[in-house]
DNA sequence: CAGGTCAATGAGGACT
DNA sequence: AGTCCTCATTGACCTG
């Protein structure tokens, strides 16, 4: 099975933003961005250093949604590397306002998204070879019948000495090599040159 | 409201 | 001992 790279097909992926942080402008990634300006750029919600939503009752915090422009540049430098070196953990991060960690538990996420697609194609796949291997075995053995049933009676071999059939298990070499044999052992020691 | 998605958590293993 | 990973799971949120 070759590399499965199911990183393809992300919308926006062919954006003309460089990889290399080449003039993509923080400001202009918040899509979802209310359109009072002004605003934060990307919503921490409970990511903010510090800042653990407390309010309502020790429950889990409200859920971040990343926002289409943080989910395209996770993306992007996960489709260079499935994996991140600190330093560049922390890059991307304070690029994207998010803590070090968050971005971290995107990528373990993403891992394992991929992964979890990988498994359900190579089960496709191996359903599909299933089913052209059950195919190719069912032809066979209808051959294998169709081949007994043409087959026509062994051959019987008669004894050169009593000219009575013989079972193939008796002989030990093949009738016309017998035969020679037999030929040989008659003939007068004379004759032998 | 059921079921899907996905950020987040925790356990446990590998490595340095 | 600390870090980072995978894996299983949870729970908030979204959608039909």
């Amino acid at each position: 099975m070759g590399d499965l790279e199911l990183t393809m097909a992300i919308p926006g992926l062919s954006s003309p933003c460089g990889s290399e942080g080449g003039g993509c402008n923080p400001r202009d990634l918040d899509m979802n961005r209310p359109a009072s300006g002004g605003e934060e750029e990307f919503p921490t919600g409970s990511a903010e250093e510090g800042e653990e939503e407390e309010g309502d009752g020790g429950h889990r915090p409200k859920k971040l949604r990343l926002t289409k422009e943080q989910s395209r540049l996770l993306e992007e430098s996960f489709r260079q590397n499935h994996t991140l070196n600190p330093k560049q953990k922390e890059a991307l991060a304070s690029r994207l306002r998010l803590r070090p960690r968050q971005v971290e538990v995107w990528f373990q996420n993403r891992r394992a998204r991929t992964k979890l697609k990988q498994t359900e194609m190579e089960c496709e796949y191996l359903k599909r070879c299933f089913g052209s291997l059950t195919e190719e075995n069912r032809r066979l053995q209808r051959e294998v019948e169709e081949l007994r049933a043409l087959r026509v009676a062994p051959p019987t071999i008669l004894s050169p000495l009593t000219r009575q059939p013989m079972p193939a298990s008796a002989l030990t070499m093949c009738p016309r090599c017998q035969r020679l044999t037999m030929a040989n052992h008659r003939r007068p020691p004379s004759a032998a040159a």
